[in-house]
DNA sequence: AAAGCTACCAACCGCTCTATG
DNA sequence: GCATAGAGCGGTTGGTAGCTT
């Protein structure tokens, strides 16, 4: 049983509005204003439509200064980052983009940005599994964004794939996330929460890539601390940098400290440091000489030298 | 040229939230 | 504290334009 019609539904009309309608609504709400209440707008402003068809014209499409057609980059970044953050509350996003609708934006997303994301995919012969241990190890961590302490994933419980039948998940060795129960706050349905795949003999670092932003640096801020146009949480490492039995190279992001955990080495395998102290850094948008720097600072033996940088689908991967 | 398919987006639906009496 | 109405929101639907076969 749901709530009983706003209206009764067999006298409004339905679907297109035309223009005289809109000029109608147009006109009333420009000299009479809305006067708080939708329901009984459309019958004075001469209108057969339902108060909230004409509040959702209005808002969408009337109001004064909507902007309507193509997304900047600098738009895009602002909707994932956010998207990142807080999931789908389109009307909070909205309103860091003047001029955009929730509606716009919600539709921007559905048809033409979650795409972008999912084109991140590589061929299934790169990808490669998680190295997540199961959540009951010890020996891996996420971050409390708000204390920055270390949460054992022994907290975590995984996520489960959206079953959405007009993508692949179940094709790809896409590896879900362990969420936090208790501190994470994203959406299960975020596709960004899952993992990325990785190559060999590079190291992956933070940009989100995905956003079409022309240089490929979408960032997932973190909403609070650090301002939108910075970058992702942070990255730790085990104290030299390098897993000890591996020599693997091990990043951990977590995006806005809300718990996203994306493990990636340099292969496969375990090898994690067993409960050693870990060093966080924040990861800002790295040059190729900052991670030159980074990883020289973690790991004196190694020759950064060989480093290069590469873009590719918007992501860095920093190739030896 | 026509049918089928896909992408896009305006509009609707139904739920939750909030204000008010 | 409760009931109700209206507003707001996110998910979904359906029409249509453009593209492909």
């Amino acid at each position: 049983m749901g709530r009983a019609p706003c209206c009764d539904k067999t006298s409004v009309k339905r679907g297109p509005w035309s223009p005289e309608e809109d000029s109608k609504l147009k006109e009333y709400i420009e000299k009479h204003g809305t006067g708080g209440n939708w329901i009984s707008l459309p019958n004075k402003a001469g209108l057969k439509r339902c108060g909230k068809s004409c509040r959702l014209r209005w808002l969408n499409y009337l109001r004064p200064n909507i902007k309507h057609g193509d997304f900047s980059d600098e738009e895009d970044r602002i909707i994932c980052s956010l998207y990142v953050n807080i999931g789908s509350r389109w009307s909070v996003i909205a309103a860091q983009l003047p001029g955009r609708t929730d509606n716009d934006i919600k539709n921007y997303w559905n048809t033409k940005l979650k795409k972008k994301l999912m084109g991140l995919q590589l061929p299934i012969s790169h990808q490669r599994k998680s190295p997540f241990p199961p959540p009951n190890s010890s020996h891996l961590f996420s971050l409390d964004y708000f204390s920055h302490t270390p949460i054992p994933f022994t907290n975590l419980e995984p996520i489960s794939l959206p079953s959405n039948n007009n993508n692949n998940y179940a094709n790809t060795s896409f590896t879900p996330f362990y969420q936090n129960q208790e501190y994470s706050m994203i959406s299960v349905n975020n596709p960004m929460q899952y993992n990325y795949p990785i190559k060999d003999n590079m190291f992956m670092f933070g940009s989100e890539g995905s956003c079409s932003s022309s240089d490929g640096s979408c960032t997932l801020s973190h909403g609070k601390e650090i301002k939108q146009e910075e970058n992702i949480g942070y990255h730790h490492m085990s104290s030299n940098g390098f897993d000890d039995y591996n020599n693997n190279f091990m990043i951990s992001c977590n995006n806005g400290g809300e718990n996203i955990n994306q493990y990636e080495e340099k292969s496969s395998g375990v090898g994690y440091t067993n409960g050693q102290s870990q060093t966080l850094t924040p990861l800002l948008d790295y040059g190729l000489e900052d991670i030159k720097q980074l990883i020289c600072s973690n790991n004196k033996g190694f020759n950064v030298d060989e480093i290069h940088k590469i873009e590719e689908n918007g992501m860095y991967y920093y190739h030896y």
